[in-house]
DNA sequence: GAGCTCGGTTAAATCGATTGCACTATTGAC
DNA sequence: GTCAATAGTGCAATCGATTTAACCGAGCTC
């Protein structure tokens, strides 16, 4: 029977064990080099043997930093989207484990912000060393005078013209000219695109979706520019709507996966076929999107990878480092929703 | 100009300001009987004037708690699955807003754990007055252990024979039953069962479903009881081995959502029909599954709900209080996906 | 006026660590 | 043998709050 231990909760009980002082102990365990060997690793043994764990939140509170960085999904404050976009739990995946593996933890913050100033002296800034913001929603400017502060934080999004925050986004622009061009290409040519121009992000995918358009001598038509709200109800009701305007389109781009299976779902049941009547992209290539009746086509980001990126940029700048915007590679994945033939059997030597 | 204030950042600034010591100012903040109104409304007021936040991370270190729940997603730790199904989100959601109005923080684990012990001296544990787990994975003596301890802990799962921890959970039970009874009434007769029974959670479903077959005097058929795990890649893996057995049946009882589309894809792709070759029905009624072709018909448990439950669960045991398990209700969303007829047109007045 | 009570306030300890500075002992140079 | 440099350690302040116990003055009793 061992002998029982009494617990050693505190540096100073080691101490004391070690018959040291506290500083010392302090300094064993951090490995000063102040410290003499012998005493560092009489203080280290007699720790692992009664299992003392230093207290995080003790040094964490001397040291006047948290080690929590808060994510902020900045949902649509009309939809009360509740993030029920599967995007949402891939890029927060993304981000925790990263976090995890640099010893941070993650405060989540996700109700649907009127104005983001509001956060400044809220616990998302007061107990969290950094913030990360998922999207910009319409709050540049603010989200502008709140970097203006120098608080750490980085935001998932769109490069709009006088920002001053750490941004790291997809190449937005890049997916919305890959998905348009696609569809163009298959010989499709009133194309409609679905998405709320006024977030950046969808902005931006418009802006290359115009490209595509353009380059193929294709004139925009203004009825087939379908302002669909992220969240699937909504975005359901919003093609209702669109359907009994009666608008024309053979091919349709949508700003999220979700979207385009809301869309698939409403079409079909008003009779039309996918892809054959009206061929529809989607953006995220979310795990769902290979497994829907069509698969979806789909724009893939390696979100897993952004949260990762925005992780590392966040902590770059609680450290002071000189931190750059970061783009991140958008690749078309094409699939059946598209009217694409379905993959060809396993490809022989040739 | 407002005159160029001083800030007042910590609690002795303010009781310097109010002519007063830190602990009346402390008092008088709190709201103590011991202070006179006069004292405390100056400092309040002071304290307002000058937009001094009390520094949250100092008192929960003074008064040892953190204010800090720990969220553990026990995922299956072969199949990686980094919590990709929608229902975690969902779940996150509901704990997220719910620990939000009681002024509690959130910290995410998920990576998977293959021995929860482990946790006791981890970030999960020290660093939070209490944890949630999400599943029981396969670890309920490990469980037990730890609630033996005397740790704030409430785990989402399904009831165990020997349990010791403070339960939340779903009518696993009658869900299956529910499920499986509708494809029979419907006149379905070789019933599948999808679903790894070594998770507690399905073990119930499966054992409403037998239930089921029971009543309605139909023989199980071992071959009929799948083994299919809940991330979609490998859920997809297991019903191709399922086709190339030529196991007959013409209708499924999912464990989850998301495999029951990855059910639908793999069944189609191979030629079969949905309802009409085979009936499925899915668990969670995900938000994806009403948009789904077929819509997918599914056991609907109010997520949301639950989340609230679980924190005011283990909020209650940190307040010492006595909380007992709860369960949920299960109710059956009927949609196409199992042959039920569409909705029909809008009632009239009778 | 001594002794008591009581309302209001403050001094000081405390939570568990880190770290600047002072201090001691050892060593080497002269 | 003296002095300076240096290696190793300890004292005490500090982070920003809460709370126990002590204190002080006013009012009351006898």
């Amino acid at each position: 029977m061992p002998p029982a231990q009494p617990k050693v909760t505190t540096l100073q009980e080691l101490a004391d064990l070690a018959g040291v002082s506290r500083a010392t102990a302090s300094r064993a365990l951090s490995d000063s080099t102040l410290i003499s060997d012998k005493t560092k690793s009489k203080v280290r043994s007699l720790a692992q043997k009664h299992n003392y764990r230093i207290n995080e939140r003790a040094r964490d509170f001397r040291l006047q930093r948290s080690r929590v960085i808060s994510v902020v999904f900045m949902l649509d404050n009309q939809s009360q989207q509740h993030m029920s976009d599967p995007f949402f739990l891939e890029m927060l995946g993304g981000i925790a484990d990263s976090l995890a593996q640099h010893d941070y933890d993650l405060l989540l913050a996700h109700a649907p912000i009127e104005n983001v100033e509001h956060l400044r002296d809220s616990r998302v800034f007061r107990n969290a060393d950094g913030v990360i913001f998922i999207g910009q929603g319409e709050q540049h400017e603010r989200l502008n005078a709140l970097a203006a502060q120098g608080r750490p934080m980085v935001i998932w999004g769109s490069k709009l013209p006088d920002k001053q925050y750490c941004l790291v986004g997809g190449e937005n622009e890049h997916g919305g000219y890959l998905a348009a061009s696609h569809l163009l290409k298959l010989g499709r040519r009133h194309l409609a695109f679905c998405g709320r121009i006024d977030i950046p992000e969808v902005a931006a995918r418009y802006r290359g979706y115009q490209r595509a358009l353009a380059e193929f001598g294709i004139a925009e038509h203004a009825d087939r520019l379908l302002d669909v709200p992220f969240d699937m109800r909504r975005a359901q009701a919003a093609f209702c709507g669109v359907l009994e305007r009666r608008v024309r389109f053979d091919a349709a781009v949508c700003a999220s996966d979700v979207m385009a299976l809301s869309a698939i779902a409403t079409l079909s049941e008003a009779g039309m076929r996918v892809p054959e009547d009206i061929a529809v992209v989607g953006y995220d290539d979310i795990g769902l999107a290979a497994y829907s009746r069509p698969p979806l086509t789909s724009v893939r980001q390696n979100i897993r990878w952004a949260g990762r990126v925005l992780v590392e940029s966040v902590l770059g700048l609680i450290n002071g480092e000189q931190v750059s915007d970061t783009s991140l590679a958008s690749t078309l994945i094409v699939r059946r929703s598209c009217g694409a033939p379905p993959a060809p059997p396993r490809a022989t030597a040739s």
